[in-house]
DNA sequence: GCCAGTTCAGCAAACGTTTGCAACCACTGA
DNA sequence: TCAGTGGTTGCAAACGTTTGCTGAACTGGC
C-alpha cells in the first residue's frame, strides 16, 4: 500500500538508484530525469521510509532528551527550546523522564542507542555510577549535559552560571541585613545545585556577623520544598531568609509558609532560582535568579547538532549563560542591621 | 564496531536465524542452543538494532505526541502520563510542539509517518483542513485525540467532561449571585473550548435575570488571557465574574487585574479550568474545574497501544473523565442577589 | 572520423533484522 | 526396513533505502 522508491522508479521509468539520487538532489543526474522523477514522486505522494534510510546511513535524525521530569516548568521550557532547534534542523526529539533514577536512566540511554539516536541531551549524569558514565562516554553518540559532571568525560555542557547565581542570591540577602540564612537544595551530587550552594556559601561567608549558614537537602520538587520548609520553620525559628535552589522548591516554601502561618517576606525572605513564569504569579511574587531556559535548550541541541555533523571525536563544547537577579516581593530588609549600615554610611559620609 | 546478530551467531556457532529466534524467545529452539546464544549475547554485550528490526516488522515501537506547547502545564502533565504509559510498554514518545499551526502540524504528522511511528497522540485537529484530516484518517496508524473532532473521523478520543465542566463553572457563578458573567476562551473550532462554552452558556441561560453572557476569544495562553482581560476590564465594567476556559488564561486575568488595580475576588470573581498545580499558589488561589491530566495522558496511550495491537481497522475507543469544581479564593458572592435568594428560600420554607 | 573525456544511468551490494520454507535428524510404530 | 512424525536448524528472501562501480552515450578537439 505504501509508495516506495521502487514504485516511483517504475513510474518514472528509471532505476531505483537514479530515483534515489534525483530525490536527494545529488550531483550527476540529468535535469530532465530529475524532473521526471520529482513529478512521479509528487504524483504518487511518495514519502521516504526513514528506517530504511537510517539503516544504511546509520543515522536516525533524532535525538534523545532525558530530563528528570517534564512537569518541572524549567524542563518544559528547556524542552521547548530544544525541540524548536531540533525541528529547525528536521531532527526530532524523543522525550524521556528519568526521575533521576539511575536504573531508569540507563535503561532509557540503552533504548535510545538501540534506536540509533544521533545524540543525547541529558539533564544530569549525577545519579550514574562511574561505569555507567563510561558506558555513556564511549557509546558512539555525542552527549550534551545540562550540568557539569564530576569527572572528566567528553560530554558537552550547557548551563547557567550557577556559581554566580548562588553568589548573587547570597549577597542580596546579606545586603538586606539577614544574618541567619538557610539554603534548601536537592540531594548531593547534582552539579548545578552544588555550584549554586558554593556560590551562596562564599557570599555568606564574606558577610560580617553571619550565623553559620544552614543547608537542608531534599527532593527538588514542590513537595520536597514544602517538607524542607516545614522542618526548617519548626526547628530553626532563628532564620530570617531562605535561598531555595530552584523556584519549585521556593513554591513549596510558600506553601509551607501559608500552612504554618509564617509571612513571606515579613517573617522570612525568600529567593529562588530559574525565574519561571509562575514566579510573577505566586504570592508573594518570587524574587529569583533568572537563567535563560529556552535558550539553554536551544543552544544544547545546536551544540549537539554541530557535534553530530563533525563527529563524536571532536572536542566537546561548553557554554555558560549569564544569570541575573530579578527582584520581586518575596524579600525585605532586616531593619536592626540595616540601621547599623545606615549609621556606618552616615559616618563614612562625615569623614569625606 | 557495533555488535550485530551475525557476530553473536558466529560466537555461538549457529546461524543468524537461530540466534534471532533464541533471543526473541520464540518456540522451536532447543534449550541448550538458546543458552549458548544468550550467553554469547551477554558476553559480547549485544544490543539489537531497532531500525533494522523496524524495517522488517514495519513497527518502530514509538508513538508521536503532538501538543500545541509543552510549556503549558496542562500538556506537560498529560505528556508525563503518556510517557509513563509508553515506557511501561517499552514504547517511546516523540515530542512535537505544533502551536496549533496547521502547516507545522501537518509537517510533523508527515515526519512522524516517515519515521513509521506506530501511533499518534494529538492535542487537536481543529486547525486542520478537511483534506488534512482525511489524510490523517487514512494514514495507516491509529490516532487518538485529546478533544472531540468536528467531523466523523475514526480517531479515538480521551478527554475530560468539558460540557459538564463548563456547566459547573457557570452554575457556580450564577449560584454566587453573579448576573453579568464573561467567558474568556480560545479561538473558534477547538472542540474542548467549544464544549466548555456550551456548558457555560446553558448554565447561564438557565439562571434568572441574567445579562446576556459575553464571550471573548483570543490566544489560550497567559499572554492571551491577559490581553482579553485588559479589554474586558476597560470595555465592560459591568461584569462581575469571569469563567476562563483554562487556567493559564485565568493566570493572565490575574496579571491583568493586578496591572489595572481590579481586585479578585472583590471586584470580579474568576474560575478557571484544568486545576493546574499552580492554581493553589497564585494569588488569589484559583477556583477551577479539575480534570485528571496525568490519567488522561496515560489513558490516551493505553488506548493507542490497544489499537496498535488490534489493528487500525478496529473501532476507535472513546473515554471521558469526570470533572469537579475545586473551590479556592478567587470567587465571592454577589450580595444583593444573594439576599434575594435568601428571601426566596425563606418564603419557600414558610410554605412547607 | 576517431579518440579521450565527461556525463549520466543501471547493477548490485550493503545495512541488520525477521520469517517462511526446506532440510535434517532421531524417533516411533507398523 | 521404512514411512511418518515432530522437533530443531539453516538457507535465503525480504524490508526500503544508499552508494560504489561499471558501462553506455554523448561531447568536443584533432
Amino acid at each position: 500500500m505504501k509508495i516506495t522508491l521502487k514504485d516511483i522508479a517504475k513510474e518514472a521509468a528509471v532505476n531505483v538508484s537514479t530515483a534515489s539520487r534525483a530525490l536527494s538532489g545529488a550531483y550527476g543526474v540529468h535535469a530532465d530525469t530529475r524532473e521526471k522523477v520529482l513529478a512521479a514522486a509528487q504524483r504518487l505522494g511518495y514519502r521516504p521510509n526513514l528506517m530504511a534510510r537510517g539503516l544504511v546511513t546509520g543515522r536516525s535524525h533524532s535525538i534523545g532528551l532525558l530530563v528528570s521530569d517534564i512537569r518541572n516548568p524549567y524542563f518544559s521550557e528547556v524542552a521547548r527550546g530544544a525541540e524548536d532547534a531540533a525541528f529547525a534542523a528536521s531532527f526530532d526529539l524523543i522525550l524521556c523522564n528519568s526521575d533521576l533514577n539511575p536504573a531508569k536512566q540507563i535503561r532509557y540511554v540503552r533504548s535510545l542507542l538501540e534506536k540509533n539516536v544521533d545524540g543525547i541531551l541529558m539533564n544530569s549524569v549525577a545519579a550514574l555510577s562511574a561505569e555507567q558514565c563510561a558506558e555513556l562516554a564511549i557509546c558512539g553518540v555525542p552527549v550534551t549535559l545540562l550540568n557539569k559532571p564530576a569527572g572528566k568525560y567528553p560530554f558537552s555542557t550547557v548551563l547557567g552560571d550557577n556559581y554566580q547565581g548562588g553568589r548573587q542570591a547570597g549577597e542580596y540577602l546579606v545586603g538586606l541585613g539577614h544574618r541567619a540564612i538557610a539554603h534548601l537544595t536537592g540531594h548531593r551530587g547534582h552539579g548545578n545545585f552544588a555550584d549554586r550552594c558554593r556560590g551562596f556559601l562564599d557570599a555568606v561567608q564574606a558577610g560580617e556577623g553571619m550565623a553559620p549558614p544552614l543547608v537542608i537537602r531534599g527532593e527538588h520538587t514542590l513537595r520536597g520544598g514544602c517538607e524542607m520548609a516545614r522542618k526548617l520553620f519548626s526547628q530553626h525559628p532563628e532564620v530570617t531568609a531562605i535561598f531555595a535552589a530552584n523556584d519549585v522548591i521556593g513554591f513549596g516554601v510558600l506553601e509551607a509558609a501559608a500552612e504554618m502561618n509564617r509571612s513571606i517576606p515579613d517573617d522570612v525572605s525568600l529567593v529562588g532560582f530559574d525565574n519561571l513564569e509562575y514566579c510573577a504569579l505566586v504570592h508573594p511574587a518570587l524574587t529569583t535568579i533568572h537563567q535563560p531556559k529556552y535558550e539553554i535548550g536551544r543552544a544544547a541541541v545546536e551544540i549537539l547538532l554541530r557535534r553530530i555533523r563533525a563527529g563524536v571525536d571532536t572536542i566537546p563544547e561548553h557554554q555558560v549563560f549569564g544569570v541575573t537577579l530579578i527582584e520581586r516581593q518575596s524579600c525585605c530588609k532586616r531593619f536592626p542591621i540595616s540601621a547599623q549600615l545606615e549609621a556606618a554610611k552616615a559616618q563614612a559620609l562625615e569623614k569625606v
